[in-house]
DNA sequence: CCAATAATAGTACGGTCGTTCTATAAAATT
DNA sequence: AATTTTATAGAACGACCGTACTATTATTGG
């Protein structure tokens, strides 16, 4: 009923924030239910068991960074332009994550290993996100934006490396120049993918040529 | 004394291999104790606390991880030749340890909010490596193989980044093709960075030209 | 306002965790 | 071979875990 869901949501978003800090794993039903001021049997109720508040969690966080990255990418017209605001905002969306973690690369370590319903759905999660990141380079390609013969998978591949090497720096590191580091990241792999001589010295690009 | 240091070594190998599977945080006194057919506190004897535990497992890590990829390495001369069986020797590092992961990858979501002495000792062992990578770069930039204004950093960045997706899509995704893409990748930053224009079919390599 | 129903609290159970303490077995030293 | 030191086992502890069951309180619909 209303009071129920309601509820039910403000639990989702609490879990949310301490599997953010402390992984899916490190997510507990007494935590939870202390952050919550509840009881512990007042918060399982809202869950079957303790997989399905992770999966919960999974796709609360999923609807939120498919508003965020994605959706709010699709003004842009197709090609590189909406390609590099999906890049623009992954990349603020994870370093702003980065206070807190993001769930999908914290969960990627320690599911890789965990079979299970948590498992599947963080996995087709993040097949379905590289699915939608390759969609959105294929129609760079077909705008003419890239080589004919790019290989969208090794695009998407490369950038989600750089997403992922930001997260763990910013992180585990605590360096505060990764978001910097990360932008340059993308501009140099979109370059190489471009085939354009970079922007240098010995070699300033050309005014007339094309840019990306 | 002798019999002691064996079995605590055989211990920390064991440890080593549950903790790949599992994460640092997923190691368990019991669960290692039932592996070496141990009792618990026979087992717990040889390190002052799990903690100890944890470290002596990182270090045991680090050992083996300096001498297959750095050490093996520096026969090669310094620069780009070095860099290369660095990264070399990294990937495929990855790539074999992708069957059973890498303790500093999972570590690094493990920890990235969980202070303590296992998370510095961690820090230092990754901050360690991130120089010892950018000392490679730094001297392929002496050497005149890389341009001169080439931030070291942003190289040993984008490189972790491919190391980081390698691990990714090989662990989680169970995708067979990761290191070959992790190959590509290398090469393409490489590329990038020496600032030369990719090999294509409209603009191909002259001879003559640097190669790297 | 009252019944029906949903939401929460309370309590308890079995399990595992790291750790401590004490006793025993093995190894090293003399 | 005796003795001292070291290595391991065993049992117990308090804490926390997910979950089941039962009672009680709120909320909802008529």
């Amino acid at each position: 009923m209303r009071k129920g869901e309601q509820t039910r949501t403000a639990i989702v978003t609490a879990a949310q924030e301490l599997a953010a800090r402390d992984g899916l794993e490190g997510l507990t039903i007494g935590g939870l239910a202390e952050r919550m001021q509840m009881s512990k049997s007042g918060v399982f109720a809202h869950f079957g068991s303790r997989e399905d508040l992770q999966i919960a969690v999974l796709k609360s966080y999923e609807r939120r960074f498919v508003d965020d990255v994605l959706l709010a990418s699709l003004k842009e017209k197709r090609g590189l332009t909406r390609l590099r605001a999906i890049l623009r905002h992954w990349l603020s969306w994870t370093a702003a994550e980065a206070a807190s973690g993001c769930i999908w690369i914290s969960g990627a370590a320690e599911y890789d290993d965990r079979p299970g319903p948590v498992r599947d759905e963080l996995v087709a999660m993040v097949r379905s996100w590289q699915r939608e990141l390759g969609r959105a380079i294929t129609q760079a390609v077909a705008a003419g934006e890239l080589p004919a013969d790019t290989d969208a998978l090794d695009v998407a591949f490369q950038l989600y490396g750089v997403i992922l090497v930001v997260h763990h720096d910013a992180r585990l590191m605590n360096n505060p120049d990764s978001e910097v580091r990360g932008n340059r990241a993308i501009e140099r792999v979109l370059n190489s993918f471009a085939g354009l001589p970079r922007v240098s010295v010995d070699s300033p690009q050309k005014s007339h040529e094309r840019s990306i």
